[in-house]
DNA sequence: GACGATCTCGTACAGTGTGCGAGCCCTTTG
DNA sequence: CAAAGGGCTCGCACACTGTACGAGATCGTC
């Protein structure tokens, strides 16, 4: 077994003030959160931990390297409730939340999560602990692994899309009421063939976004709960 | 309103050899299909079509102008069956293979989707076409909105998460049985203080690639609509 | 034949990730 | 105390990126 990513870590022993992966980390982590994929490069990420711009590479051996650890330290935010303390559906619901405002914290994450499989520790561990939640329910062991995944996916599917319009508001610089103003009347435009989706857009754009993303997310969720939940019973 | 992307068409009136935006996507179309993000660059795609560099920016203002053309592209194989052919169920479960092939057959879709919202033509018409599918279940005006969009945000979500995994198959280069041995042994080696992950990751690997995400897939595509469908019946 | 529109493309610029190797500092060994 | 060696930093260089600019080619129309 060659060494991976997670297991190479570099330590200092020597008390000289020097760069660490955890100082890299949280700075890359600064960067992307408020610049975005495309505003993280390793001069810049350099510049602003006052270091040469290939320093960082002792530490970290590509940029891919890099945020694959950012990614990972993500999964480390997710809070996994026990199923004793509130059972399996009260769970789920919580467990969702947690990953939609994790993401909504890091919005940068979609555009690098489906490039690569999460296999870090702290993934490990939301896997195990969500393995566990799922497994509380009843489900057989194999369906143990369908459920959480069918509801990782919809939850990070629907944040991802989520994500796309927040930010899209948010490049704009424009406020969100004259965005919606904006965005109605370019799909306007375009859907002008297509009354359905005219009217639809119509609908999203006529009520508070937050509010809005919010009940969409909630609503998907729950259906797939209950349908999850429907398949134990049995 | 100024013109969009979508509504600002060259149109060549000389019978002179010339591009056009239609060799252009397509010719792009390849490269994605076959080499990925990384592997589409403005350089390549010009040598492709035998022409200079800059000379595809008579066409299109920008690269995302360009991946926004792509996108839609995708969004234009997508079929929507109607509601009269087999009802509302089967035709959901219809969209969302239909949804799940073309992503399976574009697979750089997930990495730039999620960076913009789309307000394609074609995004437009699947849109519409979609609604119209989910309205003949008798959703309230409001839930079709939230119906619709579950069910993709599941589909995408989902079919991202497996794109990831085949691309890493496909990136190793290897053959998918020592693929699958060697992420054992990686996945292992970090999960080992997780053993309800461990035993997961067996579980998956001891199973066909193919058949374990297909049914992946369909579990929870069933239980969302099982979810929806309970909830139109009141 | 002249003009304006359409279209192509060479050059250039600022930026990217990162391989390489020279050099600094600190600890350990003799 | 000196020498050796490992840990760590960083300047330089290379190949590559997207694209602004402006000069030129080719066309239809007057």
């Amino acid at each position: 077994m060659k060494d991976s990513i997670w297991t190479r870590e570099r330590k200092a022993t020597s008390p000289r003030e020097t760069l660490s992966r955890k100082q890299i980390v949280a700075a890359a982590m600064d960067i992307l959160d408020t610049e975005g994929v495309s505003g993280l490069s390793m001069r810049k990420l350099a510049a602003k931990l006052v270091a040469g711009a290939t320093s960082i590479y002792w530490y970290v051996d590509t940029k891919d390297d890099l945020i694959d650890l950012l990614i990972d330290e993500v999964w480390g935010e997710i809070d996994v409730p026990e199923p004793e303390l509130a059972g399996w559906r009260a769970g789920a619901l919580l467990f969702g939340h947690s990953l939609r405002s994790a993401v909504l914290r890091h919005p940068w994450l979609p555009e690098v999560m489906y490039t690569r499989p999460s296999i870090g520790p702290n993934a490990m561990s939301m896997g195990s602990r969500g393995l566990v939640l799922f497994g509380a329910a009843g489900f057989s062991e194999h369906e143990i692994d369908l459920a959480m995944g069918s509801v990782m996916s919809y939850v990070l599917g629907t944040v991802s899309a989520e994500v796309a319009t927040r930010e899209m508001v948010r490049k704009s610089g424009r406020s969100e009421e004259n965005w919606v103003s904006e965005i109605l009347e370019q799909a306007q435009s375009v859907a002008s063939d297509y009354p359905e989706m005219q009217k639809s857009v119509r609908r999203r754009t006529a009520m508070d976004l937050d509010a809005g993303l919010t009940e969409n997310f909630v609503f998907g969720l729950d259906a797939l709960l209950d349908g999850l939940e429907s398949r134990v019973k049995k």
